[in-house]
This record gives C-alpha cells, sequence and structure tokens, in this order.
DNA sequence: GTGGTCTAGACCACC
DNA sequence: GTGGTCTAGACCACG
C-alpha cells in the first residue's frame, strides 16, 4: 500500500493536482513500485481532509494516463513498466531543473554560483 | 522602467498572482530599484498577451501591499530597505536551490548529473 | 412464475427502479397475476446479469409497497382488485402513446410515417 | 436566442441529460436554428432553478458533440449543419418509437390496437 | 467496503 | 457580463 506519510498539501497548485504529481514522482523514484495498492478514494480523502471526489478526480487522470487500473469494488492499484517509469523519471528531473533555473536567474545569481550553491546544498 | 523580458507565464496559478511574484521576486533580487517605474496596464498587458484587467488587479493588490504609489498618473514601485532586500534575496535563493535539490534527489539523480543539467538549462 | 423476456435495461434510470417498474407494469397488464410465484433474488439477479443486493433492493421496496409478500421463505405476487387494474392498464397505455405521440409530432413526422414506423419495429 | 417556455423538468433522467434533449429535439423539429444564440450558463440556471453548473455540463458535452460553438467572453450559439440535423432527426425518432413499442408491448397490447391507437391520438 | 456520477457553489480569466 | 475549473457532498451499482 502506499503511503502518504510524505505528502505535504501547499495551496498554490490544485490538490488533484499535487496528488498526481505526488505518485509520479513516487512512481518514478522506484518507492512505489507495479502492482502496488493505492489506498481507496475515502481513505486517501480523509488523510487528506479533502473530499473523496477530489481524490477521484486525481486517480482518474492517472487512470487516463495508463499508470493506474481501476475495477469497480475492487482495490484500485500502479499499473506502469519500466520503460513508463524511467520515461516518467526523466520529464520530471527536466521540468525540476528548468524551473529551479528560471528562479534563481531571475533572483540575479550567475551560473557559476548557482551550481557552487547546488554543490553545497547537495550533502 | 522595470524589464518583463524574463518572465515566463505557467498556468498553474492565477496570472495576477505570477505578476505579483515576479515583481516582489524583483525587488529581492535587486533587479527592480526603489522608484523604478513600472509599465502602465495597457503596455504591461499587451506584452504578456493577458487582459488588462488581469494586470490592474496585481498592481491593485501590490499597492495596497504598499510595494506601488500612484503619482499623477503614472505608477512607480517603492523597494524597501537595501539590507533587508539582500536578506530576503539570500533567504529566497537558498529555499528555491534547496527546494530544486531536494526533488532531484527524491528522483535519484547523482550530484554530477544534476550540476550538468543545471549547465546545459542555463544556456 | 413470473417471466422477464422482455425486460430491456438501459442506463438512465437505477436498476432497480427500472425493475420495480416492470413489475408494477407487468400488474397493470393483467401479464403478472394475484399470488404468482416471483423469481428469487439470485435467480433474477443472474438473469439479467445484476448484482443480487440490486434484485434485493427492489424487492424490498416493492415489499414496503404491499405488492409482495413473503410466504415460509418463497416471495409471492400479490395483484390489487381486478377492475383497478384494468383502469391502470388503460391508463398507461394512453399515457405512453400520447408521449409517443406528442414527441413524433414534435419532430415533424407524418402520421402515415408514425405508424409504418410502428408497424416496423413490432416484428 | 433559444426559448425554454416549454421545458418541463422530470426525475427521472439527470438534468444536463434533459437538458441536451431539449436541444438536440429542438435542432431536430427546426425550431431551433443554425447560429441561433443560447441563453447564458447563469441565465438558463436560475430559469431551470439549477446550479450553473448543470447547465455548464450540457453545454460542454453538446460542444463535443459539435452542436455548440463557445466563446469565452461571448455568446454561444449553435452550429449545425443540414445534414447533422437530418442524422439527429432521424436518430430520435427511431429511440422514441421503440421506447413506445417496448411499453405498449409490456402491457400486453396487440399490434392492430396499438396503431388504432396512434391513429386516434394523433387527432 | 469499492469506484462512478450528478448536482452544487465559489473562484478564475476574459470581454 | 461570458465561459472554464476546482472542490464538495450525496447517491448509485457492485463485491
Amino acid at each position: 500500500m502506499i503511503s502518504f506519510d510524505g505528502f505535504i498539501m501547499n495551496e498554490k497548485s490544485p490538490i488533484y493536482m499535487q496528488i498526481i504529481q505526488y505518485i509520479k514522482r513516487g512512481i518514478a523514484s522506484g518507492a512505489i513500485k507495479n502492482q502496488e495498492e493505492i489506498p481507496s478514494r475515502r481513505v486517501l480523502a480523509s488523510l487528506l481532509g479533502v473530499n473523496p471526489n477530489t481524490v477521484q478526480k486525481a486517480y482518474h487522470m492517472l487512470e487516463e494516463e495508463g499508470l493506474i487500473e481501476s475495477r469497480s469494488g475492487a482495490k484500485s492499484c500502479i499499473a506502469v513498466d519500466e520503460a513508463l517509469v524511467e520515461q516518467i523519471r526523466a520529464k520530471l528531473i527536466e521540468n525540476d531543473a528548468t524551473a529551479a533555473v528560471n528562479l534563481m536567474k531571475q533572483l540575479g545569481i550567475t551560473k557559476a554560483e548557482a551550481i557552487r550553491l547546488i554543490e553545497k546544498l547537495w550533502e
């Protein structure tokens, strides 16, 4: 069963999108494995303090992307293969790095300073 | 006159909020100086390809926060105390970089790969 | 034993409601007679390809309306007074036919076309 | 502007579906013409006493079927050509007639009686 | 208990 | 004012 312990909700983006991102990151990082069970709408909704429909929307979109399999009355589970995992991971990494670069550029930092900062923070 | 060259719009948050964030970050980075002029609603709206009302909303909220003031029809930007600006800037940079580092670590990327990625994306 | 041969399921209303309507119409038409036996939940469920609980819900509501009664484990169907049944039937037929006529008139079909269509669809 | 004077809401099917049916029937019967303006979400919602979102759902599905054109900030209007109108009309007529035939069959009426009834009710 | 759908209200961007 | 989206709560069919 997927754990949502590390999930932190912010107000910047839609909740259902944050759930999608959390699960995608989990899959990309290997923390969430194929055929792993996901919490039901109600369980996750009460865990996050949101409406079950918000969770439903996230799950539905993940299902449309082929990352989840749902069967009415049964538990839903993750359905990804290795190639898909790698594809998702590559896309997420590029997005994260691009966003960070843009923010730092905007704050007037130089490339050299940025790299030094990354090196320092990595430890 | 404030430049909006580095402004990149996303669809995740309201546009007026993105404009506010951009100006706040500009002040923090020192790119926007005290008493510097800001584009009129119409000019910025046509520059960003959005509705003048959207720009108006952003300016109005900045005005309420005391970061902008009207002066005989034209608007100008008020920067806060220099030392404070630098302090805020350092904090923002560290936050951004830390967030990026954490996200990339979570996806299982190595430090060397991360730095190579940053260099490539910086142009 | 009540026959469900003519039962056609649609997706517009709840299944249990369709079962209730079918039995009520059967009583009105005289196709279902007083004290006639109804299929058990399981038999009807497998016949219609639905969940036994769905049939159970329909039977329960019919029982509350006094149209069905339990008798030593088996269920039987209670028809109301003969004259009343005929009266209800005439009214239902007229309603159905009037509704169909109005809909088709509204769509600009001629009487002759309508009759030809009915003949064709009747088989 | 499309009139909803003759619209009567029932509880048997979803409200948004009834709105769709009403508009489709209007198009099929010629009562609603191409390029005709449709009421805004709010106007129709307050007219029918339902939530604007329910109207929105109906309009959205009609748009997906290519029967409506929406432009943000502007009025929406009907967008159908002759061939499409005839296609919709044929489909609706068949559905209505089939439903009527099934209901009457279920009430134990004969084909001859049904046709006599239709003829009588048509006047 | 499970997932699926309908209705509702508030907020957003745009004209 | 317009259409579009997010969140919410209730109900349904099914196991």
